[in-house]
DNA sequence: ACGAAATGAAACCAAAAGGTATTATATAGA
DNA sequence: TCTATATAATACCTTTTGGTTTCATTTCGT
């Protein structure tokens, strides 16, 4: 087998797949806004309300996240409807859950630990 | 209860804990980094012989890591270990998971989909 | 003690990011 | 058909980012 991609996990496919997800999500407005779109669907100047930017600015924002596949628009007439599409977040999750097998480890170790504490308590040591 | 941080979703608190990881994580090089580190701690000489950039590169790379609170740096001698911190990445993984709840209802539809066009197949419709 | 190795730090650079203001276009409604 | 509304598009500006090069500092090994 000539290219795994299974077990390839520096590949450009993985690489640039959740590029476009962990891009939109490093900014905080854009962060508020997929918040905002979880609640319900808004046009640009629903979204612009809630910031103190100008709606050009949002526009960009949104671009970003349409662009990471995070939301979706669907035009209705002179409005532009953005909505949430979780499913783009799934690149960016199932890269983090990567991690997932570290992470419990230290847990463990970390409730083990608090438990030798509190029975060493107990003992009156 | 004058400010309950767990229903503010929107708060300064909560937008800047995450902030340090996700902009950490939005670099390619630098989730490669992360890779390479969850199989075992390294020097910055030993992580830049991974990568096509200078060791001020990488260097500059590991600092926002550090940042980030996703590495820890350990000093021996005059070499620089650099560890894999998977709690580190909590704030981030917290954050997505609060979509998991719109991503776990777009699957079911999916499925409740599929599962109807496979029954209207059996119908022979 | 000295040279090589590992890193730190600063100055610098080009491109990308986040923002603004301005102008243009399309459409809803009276 | 006119006008106000909703958005698009462009030019422009400043700061941040990702990178380099150069030079200084610390430490290992002989």
């Amino acid at each position: 087998m000539i290219n795994d991609i299974s077990t390839d996990r520096f590949s450009n496919s993985n690489l640039t797949q959740s590029q476009g997800a962990f891009r939109a999500l490093s900014d905080p407005t854009r962060r508020g806004i997929l918040m905002l779109l979880s609640e319900q669907d808004m046009t640009i100047g629903d979204v612009s309300e809630h910031f103190d930017i100008t709606r050009a600015a949002v526009k960009k924002h949104l671009n970003i996240l349409e662009e990471g596949a995070l939301i979706s628009v669907h035009i209705s007439g002179r409005e532009r409807i953005n909505k949430l599409e979780p499913l783009g977040l799934k690149s960016a999750v199932d890269w983090l859950n990567y991690f997932n097998q570290f992470w419990d480890e230290k847990l463990s170790a970390l409730q083990q630990a608090v438990e030798n504490e509190l029975k060493n308590q107990k003992e009156g040591k």
